[in-house]
DNA sequence: TATTGTTATACTCTATAACTATA
DNA sequence: TATAGTTATAGAGTATAACAATA
């Protein structure tokens, strides 16, 4: 007989399954995971370099050189700080925030596939679980 | 009133709080992400590149380098497989079972220690979902 | 011919430390 | 002084393509 699986094993199993979707889809927009954490970031509102260091969990420097890439993509663009003239803040382009809104709408369609084999009553139950672990996480990821 | 959150950014918040802890983890044990992940893969048997680098979807150059810098640091062997001359088979060294054993267990605590503000019978309905969900997931992390 | 593994190469990602400009 | 951001540097991780050895 199969044991149950272990919190912390189906936790390290899960995150592996999103990981790998997270990143096929990515590859599918023609975005790295970094890129594509990036731009999800971004999509609420424009963030200076320090606050999206911040929500990303990244030091300055490592955000320099994405930030870099993906402005040299046309994902994004750096815009002074009118009010503090040290802050660089980085905005979505249109070809950015076009990106991220495929990315977001296909790995919605495919991370709510992953649930669908659950009846619906115990996902639904799931789903509200899910949502009080994650009450403190930052906005990495909107509906 | 705040809404309830979708499932997918459920899934994606979970996944970037699990990495967090994980990497995080593996700081403290000295070891790196893709290192972490590749010793687990190893705690159970040892394994040949091929198969290794499925478990751990790398591709097989990837993973040369990967197991070079763990045996470089005397984590890891390659050892050859008299029954198949092709293949190299990669064991964990006395050090290297010595390392993910306290990783697996620091983790565990750490992963359980993220479901304890749910009650009793959540967390458990939880859980029992969670095995469900990752029935297909290799061996990443055992129990 | 097919499979196993490595090498060569190139790029992304990340961190630490030192630096510049602004507050 | 403190904060925002960059540069310089180094190393890890990853992929693709070409290769060698074995099956």
């Amino acid at each position: 007989m199969k044991e149950t699986l272990g919190a912390a094993s189906g936790l390290v199993r899960l995150t592996f399954l999103v990981q790998n979707v997270y990143a096929e889809v990515g590859r599918g927009c023609d975005l790295t995971v970094a890129q594509a954490q990036m731009l999800c970031a971004l999509t609420e509102e424009s963030l200076g370099m320090a606050d999206l260091s911040g929500v990303l969990g990244l030091e300055r420097s490592s955000l320099t050189g994405l930030v870099d890439r993906a402005e040299h993509r046309g994902l994004v663009v750096r815009e002074g700080d009118p009010r503090d003239r040290r802050v660089v803040k980085v905005t979505l382009t249109p070809a950015g925030a076009d990106a991220v809104h495929k990315f977001h709408q296909q790995l919605t369609v495919r991370l709510e596939g992953l649930l669908e084999d659950l009846p619906a009553t115990e996902r639904d139950r799931f789903t509200r679980s899910l949502g009080r672990l994650v009450a403190d996480v930052p906005a990495i990821f909107a509906d």
